[in-house]
DNA sequence: CATGATTAGGTAAACCTTTTCCTGTTTCTC
DNA sequence: GAGAAACAGGAAAAGGTTTACCTAATCATG
C-alpha cells in the first residue's frame, strides 16, 4: 500500500541505508547511486515516514502551543502568528486550551511530552511550580508567554505589563482625570497583577488617590466589563476614566455607560488593552494600549526554534517587546 | 532514562507480551500476573511510548484541523468546540490554517496523512476537486464543515447559508426595505454564493430589485465592510439596508456609515452574519443572523469520533443545524 | 483413557526509519 | 610498491510497541 524505504532500495538496487543517506545526505554517496535514488524516489513518490523518524530521532516536528482559550480573539492572533511561523519551519502546532486550569494544562504537558513534541510554547495565568517541575525534570525546550520569571532559566518572552499599565493610567492622569477606576481580570493572574501594580504606582507617582472600590477583578471579557460597569455606574460617586485590562472589558464598560446613559468619552473616559481590530472599529473608537500579538507569537515560534536547534548551546533569552497607546476616540482630557 | 514496557517485563518477570496484554486487555491474562504487572507499572510509572504505538497501530489519537485563519472570531469559536470535544475522548488538534490556499491545504492534508492522524476536521472555502481526490485516494475520516456536499460521499456539518441569508433579506424586507444591498465574501467561496443565491431568491420573491452595483464581493473581515460602506455611502443613489455576511463586515460598514455621516439604523439598516460576542454588546447592537458555531464545532468532534470508532460500518452523515434571527438594533423598520 | 479443544504465556516478527559498525576498495604517502 | 588512511556502501541493530504464531498445559468429551 504505502510506499517504504525498503521499497525504494529494492528498485534502486542499493541498500535502504545507502536510500537514507541520499535523503538526509548524512553521509556522502556516489554520484551514480544518488541519481539512482533520486529517481526511484520521485517515480514512487516515496515520502519517509515521520512517526517512525520520531521513533527514532525523538523529533516530532510537533509544537505544543498551551493556551488559556482559543476563542479569545488577543489569544486567537498569538496563536496565528506563531502558526505562522511554525509552518515557514516545517513544523505543526499541536493546540491545548487550557481554561488555565493547572490540572488541565499539567495533563496537556504531560501528553506533550510522551508525543515527543520538539517544543512548547506556553501562555498561562501564572508561572505554576508544578510547570516550573516539569520542565526542570523534563528538558524540552520552552518559551513562556506570559509572565517575566526572572530568575528562572527559561525563556520567556512578552510585553512589559506593569509599565504598559503604567502608562495607560498616566496617560489618563495627562488628560486631566484624577478619578480613575482599574477594571481587571482575576487577582490570581500574574498578568492582572503586573497591571494592577502599574496602575497603582502611576495613581501614587501622580499624586491621585487610589480607590480599592474602584478596582474590579472580573475576567477579561465583555461581560465582565459591563458587570463592572453597571455596578459602578449605579453608584453616585464615579470616576471619570477607566483603566480595562482588555479591549474586551472596555468594550462592555462602553456598553455599560451608554445603557447607564452615560456618554464615552464624553461621561467617563475608557482606555482598553491589546488593540485587537475591534478597538480601531467600535463605536467609540477606543483609546488602547497596543500589544504587538502577532509578534508576540511569531517571537515566540522563533526563539523556541533557536533553543530546538541550538540545543546545548543555547543561552536562555527573555524579550520584552514594547507596547504602544494608541489614542483613539474613548478617552478625552478633562477641561476643568 | 525513560521507563519501557521492557523494563516492566524484567522486574515483573514475565514476557512484554504479557505486559502489553494487561494494559491493553487484548488478551487474559492470569489475576497473578496482571498484579504483578500493575505494581511495576505503578512503581515505575510506566507509560507506554505513543509514538511506538502509533508506528504499529496506524493511529496516533490526533485529529487535523485544517482551517482558513484562527485569528478570525467565528473560526477560532468553532476549534474551540472541536477542540473541547476531542479533549474529552483523549484526542489532540493538529492546528493548521489555510489561508483557504489550495496549495498549503494539499501540504497540509499530506502531511496529517503521513503524520497517522486518525481523523481531518476540515473548514474550507469551497470543496475543491484536489480535497476530494485526496480523501478518496487515502480512507482518512472526514468532516467537511464548510460546505453541504450533497452529492458527495463525505460526511458534513453546516447551517443552511442558502436559507440563512434568504431568511436575513426577507427579514429586511419585511420590515419594509425595498433597496437593499450585500456586501459579501469572495464569489470563489462556497457560502458566499450560497449566502448570494439566498439573497437574489429572498428578493426575486418579494419582488424587490436586485441591482448588481450594489453586491460588494470583497472578504469577511473589518476592512472589507468599511470600505465597500465607504464605496457605497459616497455614491448618490443609496440602499436603505445592507446584508453582511458576517458581524465583522457589519461592523465596518457600521463605521463606514458614520464616517458618511450616516446613522445606524435611522439612514441604514445593517443585518449581521454569525453572532459572535461583539455583535451583541457593540452600538449600535448588531441585528444578525446567529450560527451555533460552537456546536457546530463539537458536533463537527463528533461525528468524526463516530466515523473513526465505527470504522467499515460508518454511514455517512450530513447535519444541518438551525440558524437564528437575533433582533437588535442595527435594522429598524422602514416606516413610509 | 485417549483425543481434540481451549487456554496462558512466551518468542519473535512487524511497523519504518536512522545509524553504528564493518568490509572491501581506492587513494595517498614515504 | 607497501602500508596506512580515506571512503563508499551494506548488514544489522535500535527505537518501543503490538500481535501472529507457537508451545505446553489444562480441560472436556466420547
Amino acid at each position: 500500500m504505502t510506499v517504504t524505504i525498503r521499497d525504494v532500495a529494492r528498485l534502486a538496487e542499493v541498500s535502504i541505508a545507502t536510500v537514507s543517506r541520499v535523503l538526509n545526505r548524512s553521509k556522502p554517496v556516489s554520484p551514480e547511486l544518488e541519481e539512482k535514488v533520486m529517481k526511484v524516489v520521485d517515480e514512487l513518490g516515496f515520502n519517509p515516514n515521520p512517526v517512525a523518524r520520531t521513533l527514532i530521532m525523538k523529533e516530532s516536528l510537533l509544537i505544543g502551543v498551551l493556551i488559556p482559550d482559543v476563542s479569545n480573539t488577543f489569544i486567537s492572533m498569538f496563536v496565528r502568528g506563531i502558526e505562522e511561523e511554525l509552518f515557514q519551519n516545517g513544523y505543526t502546532a499541536l493546540l491545548c486550551n487550557t481554561n488555565s486550569d493547572t490540572k488541565i494544562e499539567l495533563h496537556y504537558l504531560d501528553l506533550l511530552r510522551k508525543k515527543y513534541v520538539d517544543g512548547i510554547v506556553l501562555l498561562t495565568s501564572a508561572p505554576k511550580p508544578e510547570q516550573i517541575q516539569f520542565f526542570k525534570k523534563h528538558k524540552i525546550p520552552v518559551i513562556f508567554s506570559s509572565h517575566t520569571d526572572k530568575d528562572s532559566r527559561f525563556s520567556c518572552i512578552n510585553i512589559d505589563d506593569y509599565q504598559a499599565s503604567y502608562d495607560a493610567a498616566r496617560y489618563l492622569i495627562g488628560l486631566g482625570h484624577r478619578s480613575i477606576a482599574f477594571f481587571c481580570g482575576p487577582m490570581e493572574y500574574y498578568q492582572t497583577i503586573r497591571r494592577f501594580d502599574g496602575y497603582k504606582q502611576a495613581l501614587a507617582d501622580h499624586g491621585v488617590d487610589y480607590r480599592a472600590e474602584w478596582v474590579f477583578d472580573k475576567d477579561y471579557d465583555i461581560d465582565s466589563g459591563y458587570n463592572s460597569g453597571m455596578e459602578l455606574f449605579a453608584r453616585e460617586d464615579r470616576p471619570t476614566a477607566i483603566c480595562c485590562v482588555s479591549d474586551m472589558v472596555a468594550i462592555g464598560a462602553i456598553r455599560a455607560a451608554e445603557d447607564s446613559g452615560l456618554g464615552v468619552p464624553e461621561d467617563v473616559s475608557i482606555m482598553g488593552f491589546d488593540d485587537i481590530p475591534i478597538a480601531g472599529a467600535s463605536r467609540p473608537r477606543i483609546t488602547t494600549v497596543r500589544q504587538p500579538v502577532y509578534e508576540l507569537g511569531t517571537r515566540s515560534a522563533q526563539m523556541l526554534l533557536r533553543q530546538i536547534r541550538g540545543k546545548e548551546q543555547y543561552k536562555r533569552e527573555a524579550i520584552v517587546l514594547p507596547h504602544e497607546i494608541i489614542e483613539r476616540e474613548s478617552c478625552r482630557a478633562l477641561t476643568t
